[in-house]
DNA sequence: TAGTTTAAACTAATTAATTAGTTATATTTA
DNA sequence: TAAATATAACTAATTAATTAGTTTAAACTA
């Protein structure tokens, strides 16, 4: 899979979130100075391109929708942070975010209870 | 703290680990097809301007050294990362990882125990 | 059906990032 | 001290990313 530009990213946030959008939707929810319509459509073709969009076409025109799950992306994304910077250990990651945020091993035992009974245990 | 490009990530990266080199180290320790001298020169250049990355003279040339902890810019990437796609929220990363990982619960609390035991609480 | 509107597609322009050539400077060595 | 060498600094070239103008096609409307 590949990596997102910055402005894929964004427009990528939004499609996710939207779940589906034509460009004039995407332009909608982008800040302040916003692009130009043909910037957004542009973006929007290279993900096509790059396989993280997909659109059908509704009325006169195209509504575009993400072809890859943010999940699968932001798994990809904490990977590689864990690959570059915690020598592929989830353990140092966790054990460096810890100190970092002052998080306890008490709350983090909290934290661990509040996933648990979110999702049984198999 | 500004935000490093694929390039200057690289770089970083071998000053992180060796501390302090010139440009011909970096080099050694760059991957097979090597970049010309100069382009590493521009790139660390870049970094000084960046104020990520620091030097003294040293005999005849320069030895850089980074400015910028790891640590600090690594925190950083995971805090990104957390706001982008995990709402903020450590737990909701801890819980995607631990998911998509199938690590469980017993699992991660061998893993507090450890970390406990390498840092004992305060 | 002719004109108008809307949006995609295409293409060009601009800006940012990367790579590398050339020049200048300092140090070593013969 | 003159030549050779090594390296930083400067500058130019290339490539990638971003932004936006122009063209084309479809479909709506009068």
């Amino acid at each position: 899979m590949k990596q997102l530009t910055k402005a894929e990213e964004d427009i990528m946030q939004i499609l996710w979130d939207l779940e589906e959008a034509n460009v004039a939707s995407i332009i909608e929810k982008l800040p302040k100075p916003k692009p130009a319509y043909n910037t957004v459509s542009t973006i929007v073709r290279i993900l096509e391109s790059k396989d993280f969009v997909d659109y059908r076409k509704e009325g006169r025109g195209h509504v575009y929708f993400p072809k890859v799950k943010k999940t699968e992306y932001s798994n990809q994304s904490l990977n590689k942070l864990m690959d570059g910077y915690f020598q592929g250990s989830f353990k140092s990651m966790v054990s460096f975010f810890m100190k970092k945020n002052d998080i306890s091993i008490q709350e983090m035992e909290t934290i661990m209870k509040e996933i648990n009974s979110e999702k049984p245990r198999k």
